[in-house]
DNA sequence: CCTGTTCCATAACGGTCGGTATATAATAAG
DNA sequence: CTTATTATATACCGACCGTTATGGAACAGG
């Protein structure tokens, strides 16, 4: 029943072929949902975006919510990627430092939408995108603990003074990116967003 | 033709007098806009909380995004009266710890919804929503000039040091607040949020 | 060829959206 | 009383929502 989303191999598929590369449609879907969220991207503007119509959509996503829901898979695995690569930075200020450039290069860049994708689409309060919320707030909450036990590291070898609070200052950090997501997303120019990022840094706690 | 939504005083009303009292159910459309936001908030969720009919709703208050903006009116007057009142805190570190303690009570509180109204309704991105947007971003930016004059007026009392650049604290400080209604948005405890203010306090510049 | 399977295209489904037409009820003025 | 004016209640509008049934087109194996 459950059907392979990533592009079969041209062997063993007996009926006739899809015409249309299911990765290509999902990277479209993904600009969609990053640029109106999850309840203001409408099947229509989907197909029309991915180039398909709707019960091809069905049949190889499943329905809205599953293709959001790879959507965001794909989301994390190339948009998100900086976050990850943050966490091996040397020293906490260069955590920080990489955590919220990156912020900038992706939500404030000018090839894709403004804003982060899942805070658009989890503040959004539809009854049917709980679950969409949910997911997303579970996603943010995973990675934020690994940012939390990156700072414990830091605070252990001496990084950031002893006296700080590694969890309440990645929430800091948390918040300082969902500003610059926010921000980008209600029009701030690049150069203001690094004036906030800048002026972030200056206030970063020294070993 | 307009009619005059603050309620008339009982003199020179001709016709079948109103039913309903146009300041509550203004009140409970608020609590509806913020709940749901803009996109997410049907004519019947509102008509329903505010215990009128939709063609009540259209005489007092003329169309959905009308009634919005004097929700926002609303919302402003009394839900953000902290913002003004930090402004005039002696120093620069007490208007930021007023508005970010008042961001707490007023977006993690237990009486009220979650979350910002202003944010949750501009970042939905339906077409129909632009003007609501273009609203939001106004407002924010004229709130935000006050408090850039402030911490200027700040440095030129020694208050912060010369070397720190004012609209790049009042981006900081604005990210922060919007970070603090996106995580109690998604459910952050009051808690949680306090150790994120506290920690952002410590990081303050000192005089 | 035929059969089975899978995909595409059109059109339609019930439901909800924001917004109104219509008719009736309640008041003030004459 | 009648008349004018305004508010209410019901029912409805066209448009769009997410989703799916239907019928034909394109392939593989026999």
């Amino acid at each position: 029943m459950e059907q392979d989303v990533i592009s079969a191999p041209a062997s063993g598929q007996k009926g006739r072929p899809r015409e249309f590369c299911v990765d290509q449609a999902l990277a479209e879907a993904l600009h969609v949902f990053w640029a109106k969220g999850y309840d203001g991207a409408s099947m229509t503007d989907l197909t029309e975006a991915m180039g398909i119509t709707k019960p091809s959509l069905y049949a190889a996503f499943g329905n809205k919510e599953a293709l959001f829901h790879k959507a965001l898979d794909l989301y994390e695995q190339e948009k998100l990627e900086y976050g990850r690569a943050a966490l091996e930075q040397p020293t906490a200020r260069k955590v920080a430092e990489y955590y919220l450039h990156g912020a900038i290069d992706v939500h404030g860049g000018t090839s894709d939408p403004k804003g982060c994708m899942g805070l658009i689409s989890s503040l959004a309060c539809s009854p049917e995108a709980e679950s969409i919320k949910a997911d997303v707030v579970r996603r943010r909450a995973s990675s934020q603990r690994l940012l939390v036990e990156r700072f414990e590291r830091a605070k252990a070898e001496g990084d950031i003074p002893a006296h700080v609070d590694a969890e309440g200052l990645t929430s800091v950090l948390y918040a300082l990116l969902q500003g610059i997501t926010v921000q980008a997303g209600a029009g701030a120019t690049r150069a203001e967003l690094e004036r906030l990022v800048d002026t972030s840094m200056t206030l970063w706690p020294s070993p």
